[in-house]
DNA sequence: GTGTATATCTCGGGG
DNA sequence: CCCCGAGGTATACAC
């Protein structure tokens, strides 16, 4: 990784047109060649940038960086300041605990919490509009599909019903039910469920990661 | 700025759990007190951060970095390999040109792009769900509302639906008619476009801008 | 402060 | 490769 402190001034031109005026900033590169410009503010977000893969090539102070789909970076730097590099090696990765996958996973394996005899048909059930969380049937045996999030907004909503939509036009499965089950679900999320014959489900993680009946952890 | 290259581990418990292992990495620290731990690898998004405001402790090579939600990054030093600090003073900010807001101002002064005799009612128009970028009115009188995006893909089409879905509940605009506007649409939010009776768009950008009734280029 | 939408989103998974 | 959805999304903006 090198780090370049410099007074500099960057132009973008790709997806969009950006331009830095001259200020002093950090340039980050990477060992896979990403560059990054960095403000001494303003979170972890650079202020322009160039990902990997690219081309690097450098004249009089001015970088000019290309990618495959076209766009440019050029940077000039007016007054180099500081110049270091080091040698970090590969990372083994970040762990994490806590995502709506974990979610999707204790409700797929206790979908009786759902709603009495719910049994799991499919996770990630296809559809032409993208895949639904889970594809279940009720104890009458009627379909229903469940969209589920960490937190329970209008676009949670409005995906859930693309789906419904679709899923209404197979006549093995209509007329399907949804659920829009999450830790936290909006008022608005309500109301627009609401309208739309959704029933809202809130599920409590720490209770659903306690009870795991049917798959006792014997490791 | 200080920038710290140090072989560590890294904790974080809030919104979610996730751990680094110990390696060699870059602490970044920025002068509004943010913190950031990045890999040689993987664009801009570092492995682990914090973001301002928060509040950090140092005691025998460990920094605990906690916020006012309650959310907690450790960092374990176990070997410090370089430590610098500059100065970059404020920046003077980022100036972009070609997002959607530019699209919008752009449709919002011609709307006769989007169908003859098209006049604006209101840009920004609000809902119970929301904002519609551009409320009209067609050669008719009758109501059309307008979603604008740079890349026109299934949510966007979700987002205008439910717009229409409120809109039409007001009897002074019912029936509302819809028009998806991107500079490039997607064949799947097209079909599903199709599907819901909304009208699909394309606009290109540079040409809209060299209409510009107030700026008549002259070649 | 809450709610909503945008982003050069980034990132990962599945077909 | 594209398509799609999640994210500790972050960030801006309107109410």
């Amino acid at each position: 990784m090198r780090l370049i402190i410099a007074r500099c001034s960057v132009d973008y031109e790709g997806r969009l047109g950006a331009h830095l005026p001259e200020a002093t900033r950090l340039i980050m590169v990477k060992a896979d060649g990403c560059v990054a410009i960095h403000a001494d503010g303003g979170a972890y977000k650079p202020l322009n940038w160039m990902n990997a893969p690219n081309q690097l090539s450098e004249l009089d102070g001015v970088w000019a960086i290309t990618n495959p789909k076209g766009e440019k970076l050029t940077i000039t730097i007016h007054e180099l300041i500081a110049d270091s590099s080091h040698d970090l090696g590969l990372d083994p990765g970040l762990n994490k605990d806590g995502v709506e996958a974990h979610l999707q996973e204790l409700l797929a394996a206790n979908p009786e919490v759902l709603g009495e005899g719910f049994r799991l048909v499919q996770r990630e059930y296809h559809t032409d509009v993208g895949p639904v969380d889970l594809l279940c049937r009720d104890a009458q045996g009627r379909a229903v599909a469940v969209e589920i999030k960490r937190k329970g907004e209008l676009a949670g909503v409005d995906q859930l019903t693309r789906y419904l939509e679709f899923l209404n036009k197979d006549p093995a499965l209509a007329p399907v039910q949804g659920i829009f089950a999450a830790q936290e679900i909006r008022p608005q999320a309500r109301t627009l469920s609401a309208e739309r014959g959704i029933r809202c489900q809130e599920i409590d993680y720490d209770l659903l990661r306690g009870i795991q009946p049917k798959q006792p952890k014997l490791f």
